[in-house]
DNA sequence: CGACGATAGATTACATGTAAATTAAATATA
DNA sequence: TATATTTAATTTACATGTAATCTATCGTCG
């Protein structure tokens, strides 16, 4: 029964109320759930989701950024991101280095050790992708892009 | 540009390395955003999504419950239910009801306050579902419901 | 009855997320 | 130049999520 399949998940006496609410909620568990399996992957290498967003994105950017980029491109709010910086830090994943011409700005850069960790991770990485939805066929996984980024579109202008 | 929306949002500079990646990214900012609107509507009456969701639930079972039923079907860990039913509590939306039977047992109960708040939350909470994704058609929306289940077949079993 | 293992919650420690206010530096402007 | 505004980052306060451990209670088995 596809269509009962998250009311029965939940323990749901009734069905839902409409597609737009079933499409919701299975859109937040199906995350929920993925994030908890990529959770339990970063920390077998002592990393958490979020720290391992910001090296992603630093490595992708492949020089030295500055922390409220680093904020924009994660959807979260600046407060969080000095937090995660000090404990890579600590953990000598990344190096702080202030701007020289503009004193506010302060540049955050991958270690070496981080970047080794990276280069690790991403077997492992790929694998989980693979377990996590390879049994579908490459059109559902384009149309199931599609159909979140359409969903995305009512959330474009707004914070976010 | 369909295909790009994704890489233009996060300002990537490479393609994804597969549609199985793109549509997991997609996943998670999609539901990332979606909270966002989600928590904003709660904060506005005094109640953060976790609070919400420990309501809803109470109130689809339309009695006193324990608390690791309602843990079970947040998919939250023990611990942080406690925490958010301590909240609840203070907040006077909740009560805790030591079993008779089984003295190890809590049981959580709806308080009218919150009854009272979940019925005025009812219509917001549909017009937002309707501003987030009302302009998927219905097709749209069930095969997206289709495709999030199919996807979160491969976490059936583990822990989640 | 009394020890053992299982179960329901709670506690602690720590990473994260949000909001609001603060600090320091750059920029605009009178 | 002096003041006001803006910007980058931090700090503080609090809600939440995970893991590991503890407490109280229940059931059972000897």
């Amino acid at each position: 029964m596809a269509a009962k399949q998250l009311q029965q998940e939940l323990k749901k006496k009734d069905p839902f109320d409409s597609p737009a609410q079933e499409a919701i909620l299975n859109l937040l568990r199906t995350s929920d759930q993925f994030q908890n399996r990529f959770g339990r992957l970063f920390r077998e290498y002592g990393l958490t989701e979020s720290q391992y967003n910001v090296l992603r994105i630093l490595r992708g950017e492949g020089k030295p950024m500055p922390c409220l980029e680093i904020a924009d491109r994660m959807i979260q709010v600046v407060p969080a991101i000095t937090g995660l910086i000090d404990r890579l830090e600590k953990l000598d994943m990344v190096r702080r280095q202030r701007c020289t011409e503009d004193r506010r700005v302060v540049y955050v850069e991958l270690t070496e050790k981080a970047a080794h960790l990276l280069k690790q991770l991403d077997a492992p990485v790929d694998v989980l992708h693979h377990n996590l939805i390879g049994h579908l066929t490459r059109n559902e996984l384009v149309e199931l892009s599609r159909l979140l980024e359409k969903a995305r579109q009512s959330t474009r202008g707004a914070t976010g």
